[in-house]
DNA sequence: TAGATTGTTAATCGATTAACAATC
DNA sequence: TAGATTGTTAATCGATTAACAATC
Protein backbone atom coordinates (compact mmCIF):
# COMPACT_ATOMS: atom_id res chain seq x y z
CA UNK A 1 0.00 0.00 0.00
CA UNK A 2 2.89 2.31 -0.54
CA UNK A 3 1.98 5.22 -2.68
CA UNK A 4 3.49 5.54 -5.91
CA UNK A 5 4.33 8.13 -8.38
CA UNK A 6 5.10 7.83 -11.90
CA UNK A 7 7.01 10.41 -13.81
CA UNK A 8 4.64 12.85 -15.34
CA UNK A 9 3.05 13.03 -11.54
CA UNK A 10 6.38 13.47 -9.85
CA UNK A 11 6.99 16.31 -12.88
CA UNK A 12 3.95 18.36 -12.29
CA UNK A 13 4.70 19.13 -8.35
CA UNK A 14 7.40 22.00 -8.92
CA UNK A 15 4.66 23.28 -11.42
CA UNK A 16 2.30 23.63 -8.61
CA UNK A 17 4.54 24.97 -6.88
CA UNK A 18 5.34 27.86 -9.09
CA UNK A 19 1.10 28.48 -9.39
CA UNK A 20 0.34 28.28 -5.79
CA UNK A 21 3.57 30.70 -5.17
CA UNK A 22 2.40 33.25 -7.30
CA UNK A 23 -1.23 32.44 -5.81
CA UNK A 24 -0.63 33.45 -2.53
CA UNK A 25 1.85 36.56 -4.18
CA UNK A 26 -1.38 37.74 -5.59
CA UNK A 27 -3.11 37.58 -2.14
CA UNK A 28 -5.02 34.22 -1.93
CA UNK A 29 -5.33 32.05 1.10
CA UNK A 30 -7.32 29.51 -0.08
CA UNK A 31 -7.19 27.69 -3.92
CA UNK A 32 -9.87 25.12 -5.15
CA UNK A 33 -8.69 22.27 -7.49
CA UNK A 34 -10.44 23.63 -10.18
CA UNK A 35 -8.89 26.80 -10.46
CA UNK A 36 -4.95 25.34 -10.49
CA UNK A 37 -6.38 23.06 -12.93
CA UNK A 38 -7.73 26.26 -15.17
CA UNK A 39 -4.40 28.12 -15.15
CA UNK A 40 -2.57 24.65 -15.84
CA UNK A 41 -4.46 23.60 -18.30
CA UNK A 42 -4.56 20.35 -16.25
CA UNK A 43 -8.08 18.22 -15.44
CA UNK A 44 -9.64 19.72 -11.77
CA UNK A 45 -9.30 15.47 -10.92
CA UNK A 46 -5.63 15.39 -11.69
CA UNK A 47 -5.29 18.42 -9.57
CA UNK A 48 -7.11 17.12 -6.76
CA UNK A 49 -4.91 13.56 -6.87
CA UNK A 50 -2.00 14.98 -6.65
CA UNK A 51 -2.10 17.37 -4.21
CA UNK A 52 -4.23 14.83 -2.01
CA UNK A 53 -1.39 12.64 -2.40
CA UNK A 54 1.54 14.69 -1.17
CA UNK A 55 -0.29 16.79 1.18
CA UNK A 56 -1.42 15.08 4.95
CA UNK A 57 -2.98 18.35 5.06
CA UNK A 58 -6.80 17.83 3.55
CA UNK A 59 -8.32 20.76 2.31
CA UNK A 60 -11.90 22.03 3.53
CA UNK A 61 -15.39 21.31 0.89
CA UNK A 62 -16.48 24.28 0.06
CA UNK A 63 -13.45 26.36 0.34
CA UNK A 64 -10.76 24.67 -0.96
CA UNK A 65 -6.74 23.95 0.33
CA UNK A 66 -4.52 26.38 2.57
CA UNK A 67 -2.56 27.68 0.07
CA UNK A 68 0.55 27.82 2.75
CA UNK A 69 -0.09 24.38 3.51
CA UNK A 70 -0.09 23.09 0.49
CA UNK A 71 3.46 24.53 -0.75
CA UNK A 72 4.59 23.49 2.43
CA UNK A 73 3.91 19.85 2.04
CA UNK A 74 4.72 19.99 -1.65
CA UNK A 75 8.43 21.31 -0.22
CA UNK A 76 9.03 18.61 2.30
CA UNK A 77 7.61 15.72 0.01
CA UNK A 78 10.21 17.42 -2.82
CA UNK A 79 12.76 17.29 -0.25
CA UNK A 80 13.33 21.12 -0.13
CA UNK A 81 13.99 21.30 3.27
CA UNK A 82 16.78 19.43 3.62
CA UNK A 83 19.71 20.05 1.70
CA UNK A 84 21.83 17.09 -0.15
CA UNK A 85 24.95 17.93 -2.10
CA UNK A 86 26.13 17.61 -5.57
CA UNK A 87 28.78 17.98 -7.85
CA UNK A 88 29.60 19.21 -11.34
CA UNK A 89 31.51 18.03 -13.85
CA UNK A 90 32.06 20.40 -16.72
CA UNK A 91 32.03 23.73 -16.48
CA UNK A 92 32.19 25.02 -19.86
CA UNK A 93 29.12 27.44 -21.01
CA UNK A 94 26.51 25.26 -19.47
CA UNK A 95 28.26 23.47 -16.23
CA UNK A 96 29.02 27.24 -15.24
CA UNK A 97 25.29 28.52 -15.94
CA UNK A 98 23.90 25.70 -13.77
CA UNK A 99 26.27 26.82 -10.70
CA UNK A 100 25.30 30.04 -11.57
CA UNK A 101 21.69 30.11 -11.19
CA UNK A 102 20.85 30.35 -7.50
CA UNK A 103 17.16 28.39 -7.75
CA UNK A 104 18.60 24.75 -7.19
CA UNK A 105 19.34 25.81 -3.23
CA UNK A 106 16.09 26.82 -2.71
CA UNK A 107 15.33 22.83 -4.19
CA UNK A 108 17.62 21.09 -1.35
CA UNK A 109 20.37 21.22 -3.70
CA UNK A 110 24.13 22.44 -2.77
CA UNK A 111 26.34 22.18 -5.46
CA UNK A 112 29.32 22.03 -3.49
CA UNK A 113 32.47 21.71 -6.25
CA UNK A 114 33.00 22.09 -9.31
CA UNK A 115 35.49 19.75 -11.79
CA UNK A 116 37.06 20.16 -15.41
CA UNK A 117 40.08 19.51 -17.56
CA UNK A 118 40.75 22.48 -18.24
CA UNK A 119 43.94 23.69 -16.67
CA UNK A 120 42.71 27.29 -16.99
CA UNK A 121 39.45 26.60 -15.11
CA UNK A 122 41.12 24.10 -12.34
CA UNK A 123 42.17 26.26 -9.11
CA UNK A 124 39.47 28.93 -10.10
CA UNK A 125 36.38 29.55 -8.30
CA UNK A 126 33.28 29.93 -9.62
CA UNK A 127 30.13 31.80 -6.93
CA UNK A 128 32.26 30.41 -4.42
CA UNK A 129 32.70 26.67 -5.25
CA UNK A 130 36.06 25.64 -6.15
CA UNK A 131 37.13 24.05 -9.28
CA UNK A 132 39.04 20.88 -9.28
CA UNK A 133 40.93 18.58 -11.86
CA UNK A 134 38.51 16.18 -12.96
CA UNK A 135 41.52 13.36 -12.50
CA UNK A 136 41.14 14.24 -8.90
CA UNK A 137 37.44 12.94 -8.70
CA UNK A 138 37.64 9.48 -6.77
CA UNK A 139 40.08 11.37 -4.42
CA UNK A 140 38.03 14.29 -3.70
CA UNK A 141 34.51 13.47 -3.70
CA UNK A 142 33.97 11.50 -0.81
CA UNK A 143 34.87 13.36 1.43
CA UNK A 144 32.88 16.17 0.20
CA UNK A 145 29.84 13.52 0.81
CA UNK A 146 28.29 14.20 -2.52
CA UNK A 147 25.80 11.12 -3.81
CA UNK A 148 24.82 13.99 -6.97
CA UNK A 149 26.69 14.05 -9.83
CA UNK A 150 25.88 16.77 -12.13
CA UNK A 151 27.63 15.71 -15.81
CA UNK A 152 27.69 18.90 -18.53
CA UNK A 153 31.02 17.50 -20.19
CA UNK A 154 30.80 16.49 -24.24
CA UNK A 155 29.00 13.22 -24.74
CA UNK A 156 32.47 11.37 -25.33
CA UNK A 157 33.85 11.65 -22.29
CA UNK A 158 30.44 11.19 -20.49
CA UNK A 159 30.08 7.20 -19.53
CA UNK A 160 33.78 7.61 -18.64
CA UNK A 161 32.76 10.60 -15.81
CA UNK A 162 29.75 8.59 -14.62
CA UNK A 163 31.57 6.21 -13.88
CA UNK A 164 34.58 8.00 -12.13
CA UNK A 165 31.35 9.29 -9.86
CA UNK A 166 29.50 5.80 -9.24
CA UNK A 167 32.52 4.44 -8.27
CA UNK A 168 33.59 7.50 -5.73
CA UNK A 169 30.54 7.28 -4.26
CA UNK A 170 27.41 8.68 -6.83
CA UNK A 171 24.16 7.08 -6.07
CA UNK A 172 22.48 9.90 -8.73
CA UNK A 173 23.35 11.06 -11.69
CA UNK A 174 21.58 14.35 -13.70
CA UNK A 175 23.12 14.08 -16.78
CA UNK A 176 23.05 16.78 -19.03
CA UNK A 177 25.31 15.43 -21.45
CA UNK A 178 23.32 14.38 -25.30
CA UNK A 179 24.18 10.43 -24.86
CA UNK A 180 22.91 7.45 -22.98
CA UNK A 181 25.14 6.35 -19.70
CA UNK A 182 24.90 2.66 -18.87
CA UNK A 183 25.20 1.92 -15.21
CA UNK A 184 25.09 -0.83 -12.67
CA UNK A 185 21.47 -1.68 -11.28
CA UNK A 186 20.91 0.44 -7.87
CA UNK A 187 22.41 4.08 -9.98
CA UNK A 188 19.67 6.17 -10.60
CA UNK A 189 20.29 8.44 -13.98
CA UNK A 190 18.40 11.61 -15.26
CA UNK A 191 18.75 12.67 -18.21
CA UNK A 192 18.38 16.30 -19.34
CA UNK A 193 17.72 15.51 -23.07
CA UNK A 194 17.08 18.61 -25.32
CA UNK A 195 16.84 16.46 -28.67
CA UNK A 196 14.55 15.02 -27.13
CA UNK A 197 12.68 17.87 -26.33
CA UNK A 198 12.94 19.55 -29.22
CA UNK A 199 11.59 16.21 -31.25
CA UNK A 200 8.67 16.26 -28.77
CA UNK A 201 8.11 20.63 -30.18
CA UNK A 202 8.51 19.86 -33.85
CA UNK A 203 6.48 16.73 -34.05
CA UNK A 204 3.59 18.77 -32.35
CA UNK A 205 4.17 21.94 -34.51
CA UNK A 206 3.96 19.99 -37.59
CA UNK A 207 0.93 18.03 -35.95
CA UNK A 208 -0.60 21.16 -35.02
CA UNK A 209 -0.53 22.61 -38.74
CA UNK A 210 -1.90 19.84 -40.56
CA UNK A 211 -5.15 20.02 -38.43
CA UNK A 212 -5.68 23.56 -39.31
CA UNK B 1 -6.15 5.69 -39.03
CA UNK B 2 -3.56 8.36 -38.83
CA UNK B 3 -0.82 7.43 -36.11
CA UNK B 4 -0.03 9.11 -32.83
CA UNK B 5 2.97 9.64 -30.95
CA UNK B 6 3.02 9.82 -27.26
CA UNK B 7 5.23 12.52 -25.84
CA UNK B 8 7.37 9.75 -24.00
CA UNK B 9 8.15 8.00 -27.52
CA UNK B 10 8.64 10.64 -29.36
CA UNK B 11 11.13 11.58 -26.71
CA UNK B 12 12.39 8.36 -27.36
CA UNK B 13 13.46 8.98 -30.67
CA UNK B 14 16.87 11.12 -30.50
CA UNK B 15 17.76 7.93 -28.29
CA UNK B 16 17.05 5.88 -30.43
CA UNK B 17 19.32 7.64 -33.53
CA UNK B 18 22.12 8.39 -30.84
CA UNK B 19 22.40 4.08 -30.19
CA UNK B 20 22.03 3.28 -34.05
CA UNK B 21 24.90 5.77 -34.41
CA UNK B 22 26.98 4.02 -31.99
CA UNK B 23 26.25 0.90 -33.49
CA UNK B 24 26.98 1.95 -37.34
CA UNK B 25 30.40 3.41 -35.62
CA UNK B 26 31.21 0.05 -34.55
CA UNK B 27 31.08 -1.08 -37.94
CA UNK B 28 27.31 -3.19 -37.33
CA UNK B 29 24.86 -3.47 -40.75
CA UNK B 30 22.22 -4.85 -39.26
CA UNK B 31 20.24 -4.23 -35.92
CA UNK B 32 18.02 -6.17 -34.29
CA UNK B 33 15.15 -4.95 -31.48
CA UNK B 34 16.58 -7.15 -28.94
CA UNK B 35 20.30 -5.36 -29.42
CA UNK B 36 19.29 -1.63 -29.29
CA UNK B 37 16.70 -2.35 -26.04
CA UNK B 38 19.25 -4.53 -24.00
CA UNK B 39 21.51 -1.02 -24.73
CA UNK B 40 19.30 1.25 -23.78
CA UNK B 41 17.28 -0.66 -21.04
CA UNK B 42 13.80 -0.49 -22.26
CA UNK B 43 11.98 -3.61 -23.69
CA UNK B 44 12.01 -5.57 -26.92
CA UNK B 45 8.84 -4.91 -28.28
CA UNK B 46 9.02 -1.46 -27.47
CA UNK B 47 11.90 -0.91 -29.61
CA UNK B 48 10.08 -3.34 -32.18
CA UNK B 49 6.52 -0.97 -31.75
CA UNK B 50 8.77 2.62 -32.04
CA UNK B 51 10.77 1.41 -34.86
CA UNK B 52 7.74 0.36 -37.13
CA UNK B 53 5.72 3.60 -36.27
CA UNK B 54 8.32 5.61 -38.16
CA UNK B 55 9.92 3.22 -40.53
CA UNK B 56 8.44 2.48 -43.73
CA UNK B 57 11.49 0.27 -44.66
CA UNK B 58 10.82 -3.12 -43.51
CA UNK B 59 12.59 -5.14 -41.42
CA UNK B 60 14.45 -8.38 -42.03
CA UNK B 61 13.24 -11.74 -39.95
CA UNK B 62 16.26 -13.24 -38.13
CA UNK B 63 18.42 -10.30 -39.07
CA UNK B 64 17.03 -7.41 -37.98
CA UNK B 65 17.05 -3.88 -39.33
CA UNK B 66 19.36 -2.00 -41.70
CA UNK B 67 20.92 0.25 -39.32
CA UNK B 68 20.98 2.86 -42.01
CA UNK B 69 17.57 2.88 -43.53
CA UNK B 70 16.42 3.64 -39.88
CA UNK B 71 18.76 6.43 -38.99
CA UNK B 72 17.15 7.61 -42.25
CA UNK B 73 13.75 7.35 -41.64
CA UNK B 74 13.86 8.67 -37.58
CA UNK B 75 15.24 11.27 -39.04
CA UNK B 76 13.18 12.26 -41.66
CA UNK B 77 10.90 11.77 -38.88
CA UNK B 78 11.70 13.69 -36.60
CA UNK B 79 12.31 16.80 -39.25
CA UNK B 80 16.33 16.75 -39.17
CA UNK B 81 16.88 16.85 -42.86
CA UNK B 82 14.84 19.96 -43.49
CA UNK B 83 15.89 23.13 -41.73
CA UNK B 84 13.24 25.55 -39.77
CA UNK B 85 14.36 28.89 -38.37
CA UNK B 86 13.97 30.18 -34.82
CA UNK B 87 15.07 32.92 -32.66
CA UNK B 88 16.26 32.89 -29.42
CA UNK B 89 15.51 35.88 -26.69
CA UNK B 90 17.58 36.14 -23.75
CA UNK B 91 21.23 35.57 -24.24
CA UNK B 92 22.58 35.37 -21.18
CA UNK B 93 25.05 32.52 -19.90
CA UNK B 94 22.04 29.79 -21.09
CA UNK B 95 20.95 31.38 -23.64
CA UNK B 96 24.33 31.58 -25.41
CA UNK B 97 25.57 28.05 -24.46
CA UNK B 98 22.41 27.36 -26.34
CA UNK B 99 23.46 29.57 -29.26
CA UNK B 100 26.95 27.81 -28.83
CA UNK B 101 25.87 24.31 -29.50
CA UNK B 102 26.52 23.11 -33.04
CA UNK B 103 23.89 19.93 -32.43
CA UNK B 104 20.70 21.84 -33.37
CA UNK B 105 21.51 22.44 -36.60
CA UNK B 106 22.15 18.19 -37.33
CA UNK B 107 18.34 18.40 -35.76
CA UNK B 108 16.59 21.13 -38.51
CA UNK B 109 16.80 23.89 -36.27
CA UNK B 110 18.52 26.98 -37.39
CA UNK B 111 18.52 29.74 -35.46
CA UNK B 112 19.00 32.77 -37.00
CA UNK B 113 18.99 35.82 -34.80
CA UNK B 114 19.05 36.61 -31.20
CA UNK B 115 17.34 38.97 -28.43
CA UNK B 116 18.05 40.60 -25.10
CA UNK B 117 17.47 43.71 -23.38
CA UNK B 118 20.88 44.26 -22.34
CA UNK B 119 22.60 47.06 -23.98
CA UNK B 120 26.09 45.50 -23.61
CA UNK B 121 24.82 42.56 -25.98
CA UNK B 122 22.51 44.36 -28.10
CA UNK B 123 24.86 44.98 -31.81
CA UNK B 124 26.88 41.84 -31.02
CA UNK B 125 27.38 39.21 -32.69
CA UNK B 126 27.40 35.47 -31.29
CA UNK B 127 28.39 32.79 -33.69
CA UNK B 128 27.37 34.55 -36.47
CA UNK B 129 24.04 35.22 -35.25
CA UNK B 130 23.24 39.23 -34.74
CA UNK B 131 21.88 40.05 -31.21
CA UNK B 132 19.05 42.61 -31.44
CA UNK B 133 16.85 44.67 -28.82
CA UNK B 134 14.08 42.68 -27.56
CA UNK B 135 11.74 45.40 -28.11
CA UNK B 136 12.32 45.17 -31.92
CA UNK B 137 11.37 41.67 -31.70
CA UNK B 138 8.07 41.92 -33.26
CA UNK B 139 9.45 44.18 -36.17
CA UNK B 140 11.86 42.36 -37.05
CA UNK B 141 10.56 38.36 -36.52
CA UNK B 142 8.55 38.38 -38.91
CA UNK B 143 11.19 39.28 -42.00
CA UNK B 144 13.34 36.41 -40.51
CA UNK B 145 10.40 33.94 -41.09
CA UNK B 146 11.29 32.33 -37.61
CA UNK B 147 8.00 30.42 -36.27
CA UNK B 148 9.49 29.01 -33.22
CA UNK B 149 11.10 31.46 -30.27
CA UNK B 150 13.30 30.10 -28.02
CA UNK B 151 12.88 31.95 -24.20
CA UNK B 152 15.73 31.93 -22.17
CA UNK B 153 15.37 35.34 -19.79
CA UNK B 154 14.29 35.68 -16.34
CA UNK B 155 11.05 33.92 -15.09
CA UNK B 156 9.72 37.43 -14.70
CA UNK B 157 9.45 38.50 -18.06
CA UNK B 158 9.47 34.96 -20.06
CA UNK B 159 4.95 35.56 -19.89
CA UNK B 160 5.35 38.54 -22.10
CA UNK B 161 8.11 38.00 -24.15
CA UNK B 162 6.06 34.67 -25.28
CA UNK B 163 2.73 37.11 -25.75
CA UNK B 164 5.66 39.19 -28.01
CA UNK B 165 6.89 36.24 -29.96
CA UNK B 166 3.50 34.92 -30.53
CA UNK B 167 2.17 38.32 -32.22
CA UNK B 168 5.16 38.22 -34.26
CA UNK B 169 4.28 34.52 -35.81
CA UNK B 170 5.58 32.06 -33.51
CA UNK B 171 3.74 28.86 -33.56
CA UNK B 172 6.08 26.67 -31.46
CA UNK B 173 8.02 28.33 -28.04
CA UNK B 174 10.88 26.26 -26.23
CA UNK B 175 10.78 27.35 -23.00
CA UNK B 176 13.95 27.48 -21.01
CA UNK B 177 12.47 29.79 -17.88
CA UNK B 178 11.37 27.69 -14.86
CA UNK B 179 7.94 29.05 -15.36
CA UNK B 180 4.46 27.90 -16.36
CA UNK B 181 3.02 30.28 -20.11
CA UNK B 182 -0.64 30.75 -20.81
CA UNK B 183 -0.97 31.25 -24.58
CA UNK B 184 -3.47 30.62 -26.95
CA UNK B 185 -4.61 27.47 -28.37
CA UNK B 186 -2.72 26.44 -31.56
CA UNK B 187 0.54 27.54 -29.91
CA UNK B 188 2.79 25.08 -29.09
CA UNK B 189 4.86 25.02 -25.47
CA UNK B 190 7.21 22.57 -24.95
CA UNK B 191 9.24 23.22 -21.17
CA UNK B 192 12.48 22.95 -20.24
CA UNK B 193 12.15 22.35 -16.70
CA UNK B 194 14.98 21.77 -14.81
CA UNK B 195 12.83 21.74 -11.16
CA UNK B 196 10.87 19.22 -12.72
CA UNK B 197 13.85 17.04 -13.95
CA UNK B 198 15.09 17.11 -10.28
CA UNK B 199 12.05 16.15 -8.85
CA UNK B 200 12.08 13.07 -10.47
CA UNK B 201 15.68 12.29 -9.91
CA UNK B 202 15.70 13.09 -6.30
CA UNK B 203 12.27 11.48 -5.51
CA UNK B 204 13.87 8.28 -7.18
CA UNK B 205 17.07 7.94 -5.31
CA UNK B 206 15.13 8.29 -2.06
CA UNK B 207 12.51 5.53 -3.41
CA UNK B 208 15.41 3.51 -4.40
CA UNK B 209 17.33 3.71 -0.53
CA UNK B 210 14.48 2.57 1.57
CA UNK B 211 14.11 -0.14 -0.86
CA UNK B 212 17.67 -1.34 0.43
C1' DT C 1 -29.54 25.72 4.48
C1' DA C 2 -27.55 25.76 -0.29
C1' DG C 3 -23.45 25.88 -2.93
C1' DA C 4 -19.00 24.60 -3.58
C1' DT C 5 -15.42 21.61 -3.28
C1' DT C 6 -13.41 17.90 -1.01
C1' DG C 7 -11.64 12.80 -1.04
C1' DT C 8 -12.29 8.47 -3.15
C1' DT C 9 -14.22 4.69 -5.84
C1' DA C 10 -15.41 3.12 -10.42
C1' DA C 11 -15.00 3.61 -15.50
C1' DT C 12 -12.32 4.74 -19.32
C1' DC C 13 -8.58 5.45 -21.94
C1' DG C 14 -3.92 4.74 -23.54
C1' DA C 15 0.58 2.73 -23.37
C1' DT C 16 3.40 -1.20 -22.54
C1' DT C 17 4.16 -6.09 -22.56
C1' DA C 18 3.16 -10.81 -23.95
C1' DA C 19 2.26 -14.04 -27.44
C1' DC C 20 2.62 -15.95 -31.89
C1' DA C 21 2.24 -16.75 -36.80
C1' DA C 22 5.02 -15.37 -40.81
C1' DT C 23 9.41 -15.52 -43.04
C1' DC C 24 14.27 -14.52 -44.24
C1' DT D 1 16.01 -26.67 -42.89
C1' DA D 2 16.39 -24.54 -38.18
C1' DG D 3 17.05 -20.38 -35.69
C1' DA D 4 16.28 -15.79 -35.20
C1' DT D 5 13.70 -11.94 -35.53
C1' DT D 6 10.14 -9.60 -37.74
C1' DG D 7 5.28 -7.31 -37.61
C1' DT D 8 0.97 -7.40 -35.35
C1' DT D 9 -2.91 -8.81 -32.50
C1' DA D 10 -4.44 -9.69 -27.83
C1' DA D 11 -3.73 -9.17 -22.81
C1' DT D 12 -2.20 -6.50 -19.09
C1' DC D 13 -1.02 -2.79 -16.66
C1' DG D 14 -1.15 1.97 -15.19
C1' DA D 15 -2.70 6.65 -15.46
C1' DT D 16 -6.34 9.84 -16.24
C1' DT D 17 -11.12 11.12 -16.09
C1' DA D 18 -15.87 10.67 -14.49
C1' DA D 19 -19.04 10.23 -10.87
C1' DC D 20 -20.73 10.94 -6.39
C1' DA D 21 -21.39 10.77 -1.45
C1' DA D 22 -19.58 13.52 2.41
C1' DT D 23 -19.18 17.98 4.51
C1' DC D 24 -17.62 22.73 5.52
Amino acid sequence: MVKTYSKNQLERYPVYLKVLREMREEGERFSASSSIARRLGYSEEQVKKDLAAVSPTLGTPGRGRDISSIIEDIETFLGYREMTSAVIVGVGRLGSAILDYPGFADMGLDIVAGFDSDPAKIGTNINGREIYDVSRLSEIMPGLKAHICIIAVPSAYAQSVADMAVKAGATGIWNFAPTHLSLKKGVIVENVNLASSLAVLSHRIKTNLKED
